[in-house]
DNA sequence: TTTACTTTGTTAAATAAATTGACAAATAAA
DNA sequence: TTTATTTGTCAATTTATTTAACAAAGTAAA
């Protein structure tokens, strides 16, 4: 799509993206949308009343202004359509439906205990969705598609899971392929993380920022990167792998055959060995963080230490990528005031490219749900994003 | 550019750079053209004839075919058009003129050892790219532009070169303003790696793969990133510092701010001081390279660590990236069969990607004249890239 | 209050690109 | 020689934006 010729057709289907996204970001006029884009008022026109006659937009008031008339606000019609999101992770699975504006509107866990192999999970799965559609009374014809998120790899081109961690079940499993044999509509399948960078980038943090990654730091770190505003995937898909890169080249193997990986510094089950060996019976990140805000210096240090850690990977990812944020989601995420400062200095210290820019250091804008959202969220970007 | 609307002028330009690049490429007939472009024959017909007209575009013979009439090859015009290459280093300062197939036309020292400050500088070297075209008689009209490379960092936006290593007259200096006041054509700078990315790119490995990095190995280690067939630069321009990726989280700080930087462990200094240790009349890779031919283990292991140094920097990169393949240049290049093996076990047993598919390491195939085809592959590049 | 000036948004005609569909040219196989 | 196939061109058509004029809606100053 993106390397082939341009006619007419790409014209008019990009200029009606962009669009669209700009007035997705927050409510623009007219005029100001053709100052944005480079296009004439005449054009705007056109294809504003397009969107508007099929309903995704909506005109909302009037804005002020000094001089002349008044421009009249367009806004997303945040009900004009839905975007179903399904999370499977290795303990749960969850559905959810999820408006324009990335509102939750419904959500569901779906029990897959009964099941024995992926195609009775994916018979349980098509009948929650059914019954989501019946019970919200989300009519089909209103449906933007259904984004799967799961861990580990996949092929987003077959919409394959290849490898989930500990979670043999869905293993090579083409879920996409299967599920649009019962719901023949658009269905998107990304890696866990990659999904809530996109979530992070309409409805958090990326508002702001063009250029970011998102690190999910739990049992494993994961990424999801986020360049010139459109997910970067690597061109076979397997892309972002920052769990997986070596903050020590003499350190120890890790299961993915490199040695010294972040994951193996930084994830959770690390960080908790480390935390035993003070109190065999602590068995969380949270606890490490209490004991270390009550002022614990032992658990400070362990605080410190991650701090140290996580940065050396974040910062071989700006050097290379020269990113403007960092957002950070997951076990982490608790009571992160605790461990940002030390991160942003860190980091601002050692990248190459703080003498032009700082880096920032955040934590999630959208932890609530985020695993539904950033889901529904893949295919409300292939609604918007431009190629 | 790249993100504002489209409209009849950006696809008219867009499919003409299309047509350009895959000529350039290698010959191809009109209908082969419509084929890869999905382009009707039509349309590339009215788009070859304008470039014929140009001058940009020969015939050039039939190829064979099975059926049917045989198609009209087309052919890049090497000759209907020049870039200019400067290449700014510590030492030295070269000019150049370069065809549309990367071929060398003239090539120059400058000596620039009378030049007290930058402004001296420049007008010596608008002195030289005056007689350069007088001398080689290429006409103003046919010049492309000039391409300018420089290690270290650069504001390519702006033209300027910000802190070379060890070079401190050209600090902060706008080259391209100042030269574009005397030459009023298509100036642009790149980093010096970046520009041999480049070269590599349109006329060296690079042809096979649409995702690499050149690497550059010796006083310090530079890399330039193509991803899709696209230079990336980060979003200031300040990316790619592969160099200044940590490889030991505890490591030795780097005149960068950085601990543990590839550089300090896998530069050509870094190197040498090891070698010296051995044997302290060394002075050179080369050197090293030899001792270890004729079977000195000693100086083995030292190329052995060297490759398990600069992997580990491979693989970080490329389980962010999913690159293809990985180009090395520099010092390094010097009987770069001693290295290669290792480096590509390395890099192969580590990277995340290895199941499904091998990164490919090379030594670079442009090695000759490479400073100056890459300067001027900077606006080559420009002349047919995609956006 | 009137007038001048600004800005917004719409309209019809003009323009510029690729597409459509027909066709001639060139070639190999039947 | 005929048929089938592929290449390359041409004129008419289609589809997008642009151009340029204008009406609508508002502010500010005379």
């Amino acid at each position: 799509m993106n390397n082939s010729a341009r006619n007419s057709a790409y014209t008019k289907s990009y200029n009606r993206k962009l669009i669209t996204g700009i007035i997705h970001r927050e409510p623009v006029s007219r005029a100001e949308l053709a100052r944005k884009t480079g296009l004439t008022r005449a054009a705007v026109s056109i294809i504003v009343d397009e969107l508007i006659s099929d309903g995704f937009v909506v005109e909302k008031g009037v804005a002020e202004a000094e001089l002349g008339r008044k421009p009249v606000l367009l806004d997303i019609n945040p009900e004009s359509c839905y975007a179903l999101g399904l999370n499977i992770s290795r303990d749960k699975c969850s559905l959810g439906i999820v408006n324009l504006k990335g509102e939750l509107k419904a959500r569901k866990e779906i029990d897959l205990s009964s099941a024995a192999d992926a195609g009775e999970a994916l018979k349980i799965i098509s009948e929650e969705i059914k019954r989501m559609h019946l019970e919200t009374g989300t009519a089909p014809k209103k449906l933007l598609g259904l984004g799967i998120s799961t861990p580990g790899p996949v092929d987003v081109f077959s919409g394959t899971i290849i490898n989930p961690p500990n979670f043999d079940m869905w293993k090579n499993v083409n879920i996409v392929g299967e599920l649009k044999k019962e719901f023949p509509c658009n269905i998107l399948l990304e890696n866990n993380s990659a999904a809530l960078a996109l979530a992070e980038k309409y409805y958090g943090l990326g508002k702001k920022f063009s250029n970011f990654i998102l690190m999910v730091v739990d049992t494993g770190i994961g990424s999801g990167i986020v360049i010139n505003d459109k997910l970067y995937r690597g061109f076979g898909g397997f892309g972002g792998e920052i769990g997986h890169t070596s903050i020590n080249v003499n350190g120890d193997l890790c299961s993915c055959g490199n040695v010294g990986c972040l994951e193996v510094y930084a994830s959770m089950p690390a960080v908790l060995k480390k935390a035993k060996r003070i109190e065999p019976g602590i068995s969380s990140w949270n606890e490490i963080v209490d004991r270390a805000e009550a002022g614990d210096t032992r658990f400070l240090e362990i605080v410190e230490e991650e701090a140290r850690y996580l940065s050396a990977g974040i910062v071989n990812v700006v050097n290379i990528l020269e990113i403007e944020a960092v957002v950070l989601t997951g076990d982490i995420f608790y009571k992160h005031g605790i461990i940002m400062d030390s991160l942003s200095r860190y980091v601002n210290e050692r990248a190459m490219t703080r003498k032009v820019h700082r880096v920032g250091l955040y934590a999630s804008e959208i932890a609530k749900n985020a695993d539904i959202i950033g889901a529904a969220t893949i295919v409300i970007d292939d609604f918007i994003r431009l190629y």
